[in-house]
Parts: C-alpha cells; structure tokens; sequence
DNA sequence: TTTCAAAATAAAAACGTTTTTATTTTCCTT
DNA sequence: AAGGAAAATAAAAACGTTTTTATTTTGAAA
C-alpha cells in the first residue's frame, strides 16, 4: 500500500529528533511544549526555539494513543438517499463552514458521519461515544424524545445539539426559539386579518415542529380564534412538498389566505404551487417563511421572512463542544436565538375579501 | 480533562482482552483478524469468534500509530465568510454525502478542512499533505493552473479533484464536460434565432470557466458569427451575482435577449432582476441554466436546465479515492460526465423581435 | 526412530507521544 | 562543610496495534 510520505527523502522531525539536537529529554521535552510548570523557562524556550526551527509539529497519532484523544469533532449529517431530491439539508454547508470556523486553530478536526435515517443517526451517535470514533459530537433533527440526547447524557459524552429535546436533561444546546418565531408569524398574519392560515410545517416527530404549532396554535387563541389545524402539513424540509402541500391546501373548500412555511426550501416550492395555479402572493395570498440562509431574498414575488444566519448558529455549535469536550459544565452551554423579522409585504388581507377567490376544483 | 468512557465501568476489550481469554498471542491475533495466511484456518476462527462475543473493534488509534495510516479521507471545503452570505458553496452538502456514502463500509472517516481563500486552501492542502493530517483529498475550485494539483502530484499523495486544470499532469479526476454544455446551451438558443447572448459565468480564474467560455464561442464559430463576449460576465456563484450582473448586463445599449446561468443559485438572481425590471422568460427573453440540485425545477417561470446530480460527483469522488489511497494508478481514476438538458421554454426568439424592447435607463 | 525443514505460534520491537517514576542537581539550613 | 529537601531533568512505562524476530511444533524423509 503506498506510503505517501514527503519526498525530502527524510521523515518529519519527532520529539526524538528534538531530543537528539536539544540535548534534553523526551519527556522533558514533552513537558515544556505541554506548558508544564515542572520545567524551568530557559528549558522551556531554548526547547521552543529548537521546535521552531526544526519545524516540528506533534505527531497526532502518538498523541492519540497515549491521551486516549482522538482530536476529533463528529457532526451527524444526513445522507440525501437519491439524486433528484433537491436540496435536501443544503443548510448543513453553513453549519459546517461555521463549526469549522469555530474549530479553527484548536487541535480539532471536523469529522463528517454520514447517515440515513433517524434509527442510523442513533446508530452511529452510539459507535462514535461508544468505541470513542471522537471527543464530541454535534447534531441536528432532534426530536422530542431524542434518544440520542438520553444515551449521550447517561454516558456523559460532550455533545452539543442543534435544537431541543422536550425531556427534562441539562445538555449542550443551540436553538432557533421556534414557538416564538412561529406565533410572531400567525399573529401578523391574524393581526392582518387572516383567519386560515395555513402552516408548512417540518414532520410532527420533530421537536421544533411541535414547537411551530404550539407557537402557531397560541397566537389564535391570543386572538381569542379558534387555530386552523386543518391546514397544518407536516412532512419533509423540500421545495417538493411545499409545492405538493400547498396544491392539497388549495384544492379544499375554504382554502387558506395565508401560508406559514418552515424554511425557504418549502416556500420556493409553495411559491412555485402558487404561480402554477395562478395566485399572486401579496393580491390572492399571503406567505411568510423562515428561512436560514436569505435565499429569499431573491423569490419573486418579495415574501415576510424570519431570518436566522444559520452560519452563526453553527459557529456557536464549534464553540459550544470545544468548551464540552473541555470538561465545561453543559448546563452554562445553552442558547437560544429569536429570528430577524424582515417584512417584504404587507401580509394583510387588503380588501382582498370581497373578492372571489379561485379555487382548485377536485 | 473529562474521559468520556463508557458507563460499563470497564473499557472496551482490546487484543490484550482477546489474547487472554483465547490464549493466542497478539501477534497471532493481529494476524488472525488481518487475515494473513501465516495463520491457520482453525485458529482464525477462533479468534475471529471470540472477537464477536466480546465485541471486539479495533483501536483506529493504536493502528493509525503502528501502520502510519490516519484512516481519514480530507476534504477542502470553502468557509463562507459572512452571514448572509447566501447560498454560498451550499452544494457541498450532497458533495459530502456522495462522498460519505462512497466511504460507509470502509475503515475511513470524512474530515472536512474548511479554507477562507484560495490561497488558504493552498496552504491547507500542503498541510494535510505534509503532516499527514490525512490519507488522501478531495477538493473542488480548480484552477486552469492549479498548485495544489501539481503540488500533490510531485509528493505523489492520493487525491481526486473535482474539476481539471490546463497543466499536462496525469492524476485522479471527476468533472463535468463544461466546454460541452456550455456549447450546447448556447448552440440551442443561436439555433432559435438569438444571436445577442450573456454568459453569466463563475470567476474567470476558475478553470471551468474558462471551459465555459470555450464552449460558448465554438458554438458562436460554428454559426458562422462573433460570440457576444461583452456580455460575459464572471463573478461568484450567488444570487446576488446573479442579479447584479443581469441588471449591468440589461442597462447596455443592446442588452442580451437570451442569458445562460453558471449554476441554480445565479439563475435565482436572474430570475429575480429580470422580474424586477418587468422582462419575462420565455417572452422578452430566455434563460438556459446548469443546475446540479434540480432546484431549478421549482423556479417560476420555469426555465431550461442542463442538470448533473452532484450527488454522483461526490459518490465517485469518494470511490475514487478509496482506490487512489489503496495505490490504484491515477491514470485510470478519471471521469467526465455529460449534463442532462431538461428543456422547459422552447428557448427561440419567437416572433419577438418586432416587438419593442424594454431597457434599463442610466 | 531420528533429524531436519517448514509451518505455526509467541516474544519482542516499534510507532510517537504523555505520564509516572527515578535520578540528579541545586539551594538553603545547621 | 555537610546534609536534607525541593526543583529540575531523565528513564521507564504506557497507550494498542502491526511487524519483525525468535521459538516451538509438526510432519516428512532418511
């Protein structure tokens, strides 16, 4: 099997190079590039200076050994299972980009494990705390009973999640504060004069699906209404069940005025449902999405969205797990953000109401 | 520093374990479980079944020590470098699932390096290379003179590039034929009378581009005309470039009547500034996009698209670097593939050039 | 039956670091 | 000046595997 070493000719310097050119130690040395209070200064940087100038680096894999470290940060990322299931997850490049921004400069890695479904992601959770694949672990897709976050707390292995369980643990976490941003969007919406209002939602095993609809369900009953939960739809994060969702939604009696989407992967396919049956959104509808990356910014027509960097959250996600991993108490590692509000149309119903409404005949 | 162990109490069995409840040496056992024929057929089963009952996984850190081998696959991925950012590099996510399903059953991991400029990704890639931060690499973003390419060519270290550069070197590759597609999508719309065609391309540093413009005015040539290469423009792969561009591109004197977009995310900022100065696909003019996430089947108005599922790409990358690590010659690990034209708008001038057309005043 | 060679297994070394234990040096007190 | 304790450095062990070298076992031939 090749041996892709440096063509020098000669192999990097190790610590018994340092050692054969100082004169000190190998353990000695050790201990001064350690920082150990044990050696004296002069020690130290007449160590330093010969590390320096012979360009030696640790060797990771020694490290590995002895500490029982493996340098490594896992993040759990879902495998998109066919081609043609268009954009599936394309959020997790900026979260990935911010944990790696965040991971910069330690001595840790981002280590990418793929997986296929809920029951994989617990799987391989399980492997990477369990045969110690990593030194932490960050993921997303959390569900309301995560078992993930149960094994991992029992077994006081650092994590950090995207998200929140609805189990009474202290862990790690970093979350978008979806009820709020959920009822911030109904009650503009109601505020506005709409009474069916439709909610695109994530599927209902997740916990931040549950948490729209509460949010969703609260900003009726603040208005003293009744929550219109016939037109909730809950299923994928993709432009085709927003198209496919909303087509359902038109095609009953009282369809909705109003559409609440999850992300701006659903809204591009609700848009495009729109377009295809011939609502204008702003004149025959209203649509507010959420959205993690502004992409929506460039939808024509302009829609309401709740911005959230989704970059940031993965920034605090590397910063979160590098405070874990080093023995921080999890209970002082959670956040939670509320989305910018970014209003693009009036969202109101206008005087729309005396107007007839096209429907989609079944 | 918090050891995350298991909460069984005790470690997991090592071949220390192993050669004290069998009796085998760990040399015997090493290899027994390495398959080497210096080992009986009884005795490797033996082995073999008593590493399952007790559950046996190698350490990857004590292998990695010993063979030298980190067990890693590195990928280069681009940091985005402010929130807002949009849509920046999001195709990285299928990339990295085609990759990871391409390693699932292997002994290696996916680490992603994040790199902020080229010159980062660079120096990057000299790292991984020259530490040994990993066993092969995977990048994208290639340049007609890339250094990585020639670099890790003369250190003779396993790597796959997503994308080819103009040097006269001989190593592991998967593209897309862009001279080709390019020279399509524009043949089609010449072939519909257009004669007035922008080219909203990536960067021009970037070899593919230069592929892209190739194609662009071979197809020119080959209708006996000049390619209209003032209306080229070459930026980054966003939204924002898209739109930008096309409202430069719309202000000239005589502004194109057909466009073709480099990727999804340009195509949406086209989309978006054609419908904000009032000019619409299909009638006041044609737009022809290359998509690698299908994304585009959701725009609306629908536009034509040469689609190339990039999951296949990072599937293929991933395959050929297993092989490439496992010493497979470079020569034969090279791969080009052909977009798929979906047509959506008949992409001709229609009758259109009586009528008057709409420009942007300065 | 004995001897020798091949096969099979075991012992030891190695990888490169960190940590533990041992030894040396230095400084202060009597 | 000598002795003892603290500081500083060195030697050895350890991590868990693979590989090299050594030893034992087995089988075949004389």
């Amino acid at each position: 099997m090749a041996e892709g070493r440096s063509t020098s000719g000669r192999s990097s310097p190790t610590i018994k190079t340092l050692a054969a050119h100082t004169g000190y130690s190998i353990a000695t040395i050790s201990k001064a590039l350690r920082g150990s209070p044990v050696v004296t200064d002069a020690t130290r940087e007449a160590i330093l200076s010969a590390a320096r100038e012979l360009g030696y680096q640790a060797n990771a894999r020694g490290m590995a050994l002895r500490t029982g470290k493996t340098y490594q940060a896992a993040v759990l990322m879902p495998i998109t299972s066919a081609a043609g299931y268009e954009w599936d997850g394309v959020e997790y490049t900026q979260i990935l980009s911010g944990i790696s921004q965040a991971l910069d400069g330690s001595d840790y890695q981002l280590a990418v494990h793929g997986y296929r479904s809920f029951d994989d992601a617990c799987a391989v959770a399980r492997r990477i705390a369990g045969q110690r694949l990593a030194d932490g672990l960050i993921f997303s897709g959390v569900l309301a009973d995560d078992e993930r976050i149960a094994m991992l707390v029992e077994a006081d292995f650092p994590f950090v999640s995207l998200g929140r369980c609805r189990q009474p643990l202290v862990y790690a976490h970093v979350d978008v504060d979806n009820e709020w941003a959920s009822h911030a969007a109904t009650a503009r919406l109601i505020a506005g004069g709409h009474r069916r209002i439709g909610l695109i939602n994530a599927a209902p095993r997740l916990s931040y699906a549950l948490d729209r609809i509460d949010g969703f369900c609260r900003a009726f009953r603040e208005a003293g209404l009744e929550p219109s939960l016939d037109l909730v739809k809950g299923g994928d994060l993709t432009a085709r069940f927003g198209r496919d969702s909303t087509l359902a939604l038109f095609k009953g009696s009282v369809p909705p005025t109003a559409l609440v989407c999850v992300n701006e992967a659903t809204t591009l396919g609700v848009l495009s449902a729109l377009g295809s049956i011939g609502l204008r959104v702003g004149e025959d509808v209203d649509v507010i999405a959420y959205d993690d990356i502004n992409v929506s910014a460039y939808f024509n027509p302009p829609v309401t969205t709740f911005y959230q960097p989704i970059e940031l959250l993965g920034r605090r996600l590397g910063e979160f797990l590098l405070l874990r991993m080093a023995g921080e108490d999890p209970a002082g590692l959670r956040e939670v953000f509320r989305p910018e509000m970014i209003g693009r149309q009036p969202d109101d119903l206008g005087g729309r109401l005396s107007r007839r409404r096209p429907t989609l005949e079944s």
